[in-house]
DNA sequence: CGACTAGTTGAGGCCAGTCAATGTTGGTGG
DNA sequence: CCACCAACATTGACTGGCCTCAACTAGTCG
């Protein structure tokens, strides 16, 4: 622990209890949407310059997550939501026997905690698959700031709408896809949002393990490891470990829907 | 279609398209939240009775469906939410190439549409399993009340955490859990939701078809009626076509907590 | 270097799907 | 009232896709 950390050095976190996030509050760390690059993906979009003012005093503070650490936990008492500034990060939803399953994962401009939002405490857990930045958004000001912005409000229900709509999407891949369906819709779910923020649709690293997309899909990491493996000897992508090439994405879209 | 037709006869929707739901203006049929009988399940839970007016001022018509019939479509526009007042109706997603899904099953007291919230059009489709009735809530209106009456916002705000909540439930049912315990989950949730609104938590009808169990469950329809057979088998309950009697709770309860 | 985590690949087994035959129920018409 | 039909449900035999278990490799970190 002493000078041959290899991470940049924190001496904020010190004393800090392990893997839990911190928030940092060195000199001026508190977000402003108005200047924020993600704000046509994230909530402020559409927002009139002044309400986007207004939404600026709301925004909390940044807080920046380790890989591996939570942003909160199931059982943790519900206050905020937050956006992804910078990173990944996946949620999992937990059973009361101990089972997990991740239920999403959320790249920047993405809304986290929406399914505590109204409730008293979270339902799952949070955590950053690599090292995260997100931005704090009270959840009782933003209720109240949605009562004086109409398009803010609006905004927050189709986030919400949206989340649904996609839950459902991974209820029908869950409970009718077959196993090279499900992994090719992933593909080709992660390439559509990379390219919507401006990266390569083509080519990209995954920021999870094996396990957690055989967890997401509802497979096992050796089913995940031998359909990569298949679907490279296929030639419709190139991996090699984490990163990924997809290089037949009509294909990929041929195999989502085959059969009915 | 002259007066052969079997069903009682509705000169109102006699020139209708078959099977698509049609609003019933007969008389004073605006609802009225106030003396509800399930306005504590429901959007007004918790609400001053001023509130309350006000609410009623808003929810606009009740809508019969028969069984089979349809309140919206994937595609038609949003322009509501609706309140289960009697009966109980399935949303169904459908996938790009046919393939469909029921991902929910409504009980009275439940509020139905969610997903469509903020966006311009249905992404699922919604039928009544029974013969059902639905209260209309326009939802600009909604909104525009929801800003005046934080109690209200917060409400409507809870119900979509909880339909996200109860999605990721789901998930997590259709991604890890074997089909007994899918089943037992199923009955298990039943039995409390019948519960909750006065019924008996042991004795039901099922309003759905094995087909439609199994769609939800993420299993074919031979599968859920062995399991059902088996259940009885082993007297964890009674089953008689679509009557179902719950015997052995705590025996249910242990199949779907078995395995991590 | 040795320990550990992540990933790949193979062999075999089992759960649920598929196909098919039969039984049951409820609505309809003679 | 009964016969008929269609939709729904049950049950059996067989199949196959994914899981399980296990061995091995590659990369990382102390």
């Amino acid at each position: 622990m002493s000078s041959s950390v290899p991470r940049p050095a924190d001496p904020a976190t010190a004393e800090s209890p392990p893997r839990q996030a911190q928030v940092i509050s060195i000199r001026d760390l508190k977000s402003h949407c108005s200047s924020c690059t993600m704000r046509e993906l994230c909530l402020p979009v559409g927002l009139a310059p002044d309400d986007l003012k207004l939404l600026d005093t709301v925004v909390g503070s940044r807080v920046r997550l380790k890989k591996g650490e939570s942003l909160y936990r199931a059982g943790e008492s519900f206050a905020a939501l937050y956006a992804v500034r910078l990173g990944t990060l996946k949620t999992t939803v937990l059973a009361e026997d101990g089972r997990e399953q991740v239920a999403g994962y959320h790249l920047l401009g993405d809304i986290v905690g929406l399914d505590g939002l109204g409730t008293e405490r979270h339902g799952c857990e949070v955590v950053a698959l690599e090292d995260s930045e997100v931005c704090t958004i009270p959840f009782e000001n933003l209720e109240e700031l949605a009562r004086r912005i109409p398009p803010l409000q609006h905004n927050l229900h189709q986030f919400l709408a949206r989340e649904i709509s996609r839950d459902h999407s991974v209820m029908l891949l869950l409970g009718s896809m077959r196993a090279e369906e499900r992994l090719a819709t992933f593909l080709l779910n992660l390439s559509d949002r990379y390219r919507r923020r401006g990266y390569s649709s083509t080519e990209f690293v995954l920021r999870m393990t094996r396990e957690e997309i055989g967890s997401y899909l509802g497979l096992k990491l050796e089913t995940v490891s031998r359909l990569f493996s298949r679907f490279q000897d296929e030639g419709l992508l190139k991996v090699s470990g984490r990163n990924v090439k997809l290089t037949d994405l009509p294909a990929l879209k041929q195999i989502v829907g085959q059969r009915g």
